[in-house]
DNA sequence: TCCATGCTTCGATCTGGATCGAAGTATCTC
DNA sequence: GAGATACTTCGATCCAGATCGAAGCATGGA
């Protein structure tokens, strides 16, 4: 059995400029219309619907017809994550922010990585959470201490629906942007939406990259958490 | 700034049916001429050379020049990483193996994936070794028991090089064949590496299927380790 | 040194897939 | 019901990239 026919479809559906530049703008995590696709892709309507029929028919990514409108979303955690190993290989040969350079673009600043936190802020709260003892370190990724665990309750975090989802608990996830690790797996996730949720983050208008809020800050600062790596 | 373009360009190169018969080729881990691969390929040797040139120049494989030959390889386990990914997808949305149906064919029986075991024998191994407690489960993937380091050091596996490489050190790898896990990170690579030293594994000539061999088979038995995963 | 082998480069040919204008279908709003 | 909007399908056009024959360069062996 020979799966490199499967291997170059699925590459081949990625390495379109006008699939990925939708594929890169579904990985917020929202689901977009076909619409918002085309113009994100520059392409007209009747183009960007043959891309995603492609991208649908691929398993990439799942539509919802909600009356005129088709929302499509990322087909699920697998496809993100793949997705994600691609982005490590691609910012490796691409383009990397400079070495000293402050960059101010909103998305290497904070971004969702599908479903956690990713960026700047997602690496600056993740060497929080760790120096903080809120978060350890094994050999395979993260842990959580409890002190972690009474600051996840207290954030209204069902940790044992964390612990029930069938992926990693507490991912260490190369960040594309910063070359350092920010939390990911399903404790990733479930903070992200918690802060979400809280109105701690917000987005940026069809973008990935997120802001914090005013009280997102003070409600960060209050648990000790920095909102900018340390050098 | 926007990681799209690269993301294209990556996904382009895996996309083409020539090149991901050369990375799937290239994912036993080993280093194959140019010339192997283009008969891999089935591509002449002009052909595979603009290809090859192309998978260097992104970053996927590296190459070493000895004598008139010129060996490729994957170019690092991040790589790795991204191709397995891939491959799940890939075989989500490809014909998969029946499930009622035993497979005989040498690929989904095992496998090397890069630098581990994979297929029925590399599920087998990890189930085994955590039927026998000397691998155990936490969040993030599988820990090493003090039984199960006393196994891999008696084999010869030197522990504290494993835990000192700067990956995982024992993961939960999906197989994209088996749909379960087989060991991957650190130690499914040392432990790999260790048992085709000891030519207990040796690979199907110029393909990635392993086979046991007699005294691997035996010397697995003694260990108490099965060579076909429980139903 | 000559011949064989491995590999790369060059240039011409071909094709698969992206693209968009036009048209059609479905849903929404007044 | 009419008009607007969202989206899909159809068909013609175009082009980027894959392909291989030919030629050239590098290494190995007799």
């Amino acid at each position: 059995m020979n799966a490199a026919p499967n291997l170059a479809a699925i590459g081949a559906l990625i390495g379109h400029p006008a699939r990925a530049v939708m594929l890169e703008a579904l990985n917020d995590g929202r689901a977009w219309t076909a619409n918002e696709l085309a113009m994100a892709a520059a392409v007209t309507a009747q183009t960007a619907s043959t891309h995603l029929k492609r991208l649908v028919e691929g398993g990439m990514l799942v539509v919802e017809p909600q009356g005129r409108h088709r929302y499509f979303r990322i087909a699920s955690s697998e496809v993100a994550e793949a997705l994600e190993a691609l982005e490590v290989l691609a910012t490796r040969r691409g383009a990397r922010p400079g070495l000293g350079a402050v960059r101010r673009d909103p998305i290497t600043q904070a971004r969702t990585c599908y479903d956690h936190l990713a960026g700047r802020l997602g690496v600056a709260l993740t060497e929080s959470l760790v120096a903080q003892r809120h978060l350890g370190e094994d050999d395979n990724g993260y842990t959580l201490t409890p002190a972690g665990a009474r600051i996840m309750t207290g954030l209204g975090i069902d940790l044992t629906a964390v612990h029930q989802r069938r992926r990693m608990f507490a991912r260490k996830c190369l960040d594309w942007s910063e070359r350092r690790h920010h939390l990911g797996g399903a404790l990733g996730a479930a903070l992200t939406e918690r802060l979400f949720e809280l109105a701690w983050l917000k987005h940026f208008p069809r973008s990935r990259a997120v802001k914090v809020t005013r009280q997102g800050a003070s409600g960060l600062k209050e648990l000790g958490l920095a909102l900018d790596p340390s050098s």
